[in-house]
DNA sequence: TCTTGACTTGACACTGTGTCAATTGACACG
DNA sequence: CGTGTCAATTGACACAGTGTCAAGTCAAGA
């Protein structure tokens, strides 16, 4: 939607994006996306308040293009507690790899800036209400484990689940997706599916 | 040994590490460190070349005060594996608390500074190496799940045992201590001892 | 008394964000 | 055809924070 509408805004979004995929973390300056979308740095502050609402609009501008929700909601149709959580993590970790440059940027600004904080805070709430369906599916089916609440239940998959778990596995060890991805399920199985393994 | 030797710079490392585990996170700038330090802003670059290299000093005299390295290598004397597991998750649990806020400070600055990375990558590989020993002493046992080699038990006791995964329960989730051990030993102990539970 | 070393003071260069005012150029409307 | 409007540019500036530099202070010791 807001694409195509506003070319000079999304010039910008599409610099902004391609920059920060290639350098996750901090790096990318207001004259460096400037300079890669076309556009003087001033153009920026025409079309956002600031460098962290042009990060938060990149994010959206991803989803978009990658209709994140609709991906995830996918999940919803599984049969079974457990078919549930297989999909939603097997959904959730296909769509990681691509946003954690700019995810690992606001990451590190939301330690110093209220709107980031808030923003990504945001972010993973979403997650973790489709986190929390899946664990509800699962006690639904009288499968979840014992010693866990649902509360809990729902935290540890959120943590296993979460970007800082992907970034240690597949960027720091190597691995690559398909082990990432069978070693996430296999501990949420074996933690949260009562009788599993 | 730093201690006691050179009273001024013993302030100041004290004054970085108060206020770092205050505010975890990048805030506490040089400014900061001196007034509470009640020293000059110059006098801090007397003693330190520059912002990252007194962060890292303030991590090396934790270390020192808390005896890391003894209290980490307790766990070697256990008898099996599975013990020497438990002995070092154990005693790492009742590390991180203390060492997070200068922790999160070391990472952010990581994404940007290269002697941040590499301090914070090093001392991160101290502790692979504690993961390491304690998956070789299940392997020894014959205890070591099958499905994964040394090496990516290591990576994931690694990955479960991070400053990151503790955050997310303990932090983010409200967890208390005794609960963030318990269940990072269970989800051990499930992954990789064979036969467990 | 003279020297040395640790610390202070005040100034400055540099980088990056965000603001401002004046200007340009295209396009539409009467 | 002129005029207004809107998007974008240009160049200047304020501000914060790091790191550097030169000069000065002050106490302890030979």
């Amino acid at each position: 939607m807001s694409s195509e509408k506003n070319p000079t805004r999304t010039r910008i979004l599409k610099a902004a994006w391609e920059l920060l995929e290639s350098s996750p973390g901090v790096a990318a300056r207001m004259s460096d996306i400037a300079k890669k979308a076309g556009v003087s740095r001033q153009a920026l502050y025409l079309h956002f308040p600031n460098r962290t609402e042009l990060f938060v609009a990149t994010t959206k501008y991803m989803d978009e293009v990658y209709c994140v929700q609709e991906n995830l909601a996918e999940s919803r149709t599984a049969a079974t507690g457990e078919a549930r959580l297989e999909a939603y993590i097997t959904a959730w970790s296909a769509y990681v790899p691509k946003i954690f440059g700019i995810a690992k940027t606001l990451i590190v600004m939301a330690e110093t800036d209220e709107d980031a904080a808030r923003a990504w805070s945001e972010r993973m709430q979403d997650m973790r209400e489709g986190c929390a369906a899946a664990v509800a599916a699962l006690a639904r089916d009288d499968a979840l484990a014992p010693g866990y609440s649902e509360t809990e239940a729902t935290d540890l998959l959120w943590t296993l689940m979460s970007l800082q778990t992907w970034e240690s596995l597949v960027v720091r060890c190597g691995w690559d997706q398909a082990r990432y991805r069978a070693t996430v399920l296999s501990l949420a199985r074996q933690a949260l599916v009562a009788g599993a393994d």
